[in-house]
DNA sequence: GACTTTAGTAGCAAATTGATACTAATTCGC
DNA sequence: GCGAATTAGTATCAATTTGCTACTAAAGTC
């Protein structure tokens, strides 16, 4: 096994060619499902068969943070910063250049956004449903995947769904959006009774009258206050 | 808000001064906690204060991958691939470098690892305590808490705790792995009800006398073949 | 006024969990 | 040899959680 320590040092000298992309999923309800936000490339050099469509992106500018370029490229295709933006996952890979000459390491940092209301699709941007996926690069297909399941391994870690919802809503269409964030259904009376037990919801005292049947009463998202269990000084994070 | 839609295409444009590090967190078990493997900088140019211990580290080769680089990083340091290699999260940004010159964006992919086997230190690195930490840089010390939370949220989805165990092992052992990874105490009976209705392992006809005590039986990993569920072909996958 | 539709609750049985207490098989000290 | 200590493994019970069915409540539709 080799005895060389040279990694500790040699980092941060850059390869021969490396571009870093930051790709954005943003998705939002629509319908019965969640979609995704595409851009089309049509026109454009290159922009053939699985090339037509792709995800938002941009390369860090400036002094950006990674964070920083995902929250402006968000902007940009929707013109709002979305209510929940974080970090997937990078990929990323050596990749030949097309005439054969010197490698160029391309590296994707992938986020994925939440947006409350799909807003008007424009020309050149489109909201697709997952199921309804268009042929895209292997690499955004991939970075969509990740996007989903990184979303949904955070659905009952953070309070996502709620940043989905206006300031009011009913419990109906609260659960509405957890069914489709985690593509599958939910049991009414089970989601009811371990929401009312977590009390993260606060009953206002409205009403809501939606069509034909009992109308809704109207909750508010209303977190509890928890007690910070730290007895002592935690010398640790010092 | 803004109706240009560069970003779609304006991505790939390299920004100024772009360095990207792969950082690999290496975990293994040591005694009553996780330890992580630190590299000396001892008499490096400006190795002081808290610049004297950091990851292991480097930045991609040719036409390496990142996974390729974490395991290359992570061969180098412990002389074998770990038994566990993921990506935990990427961290960035700006930083305007030391003359005050051109700002240089800095890229770091952060992996965790997991070693079976601590091994024989050597005089340039060594298994630190998750609890005895020495002062390091912010981002270093951000990426080992994103290693431990990304290795966590994995435990109960993926068998990472056998592959830190040789192929026999007792129960007692592997419940000691998973207070390990987890960092809290599991108890015996529901720990091993748990896991007996998994299935997930087998037991052997061999037993280990380890000093005083009734011997333990030996088991082996043996996961269920899942039948794939199937039915039909799945077109959404082509 | 009966029927449909949506909101919200009650109640029950099955499954899961946390805990204590028990039995089993070995080593250590004498 | 024999009891105490130690580690492995199981049994049992109560409390909690979960999935489900069935019910009541309040609106609109015909």
């Amino acid at each position: 096994m080799p005895d060389r320590t040279s990694s500790a040092r040699s980092a941060h000298a850059a390869p021969r060619a490396l571009t870093l992309a930051v790709d954005v999923v943003l998705l939002t309800p629509r319908g019965n499902e969640l979609a995704v936000l595409l851009v089309a490339t049509e026109g454009t050099r290159g922009a053939r068969g699985r090339d037509r469509w792709s995800l938002p992106t941009d390369a860090p500018r400036g002094d950006e943070s990674l964070d920083d370029t995902a929250a402006r490229v968000a902007r940009d295709v929707v013109g709002a910063t979305p209510s929940l933006l974080e970090q997937s996952a990078a990929v990323g890979g050596a990749r030949r250049s097309n005439d054969g000459g010197p490698v160029a390491t391309q590296v994707s940092v992938g986020y994925f956004g939440l947006v409350p209301d799909g807003g008007r699709p424009e020309s050149t941007k489109e909201w697709v449903g997952l199921s309804e996926l268009p042929t895209l690069s292997a690499r955004h297909r991939e970075e969509i995947d990740l996007a989903v399941s990184a979303m949904r391994a955070r659905v009952d870690q953070q309070p996502i769904a709620f940043r989905l919802l206006p300031p009011s809503f009913t419990l109906s269409e609260l659960q509405s959006v957890y069914e489709l964030l985690l593509g599958r259904r939910l049991h009414k009376a089970s989601f009811r009774r371990s929401l009312h037990a977590s009390a993260l919801v606060e009953a206002t005292d409205e009403w809501r009258s939606e069509g034909r049947g009992r109308p809704a009463q109207l909750f508010r998202y209303a977190p509890p206050r928890r007690k910070r269990a730290r007895r002592g000084i935690r010398f640790d994070l010092l």
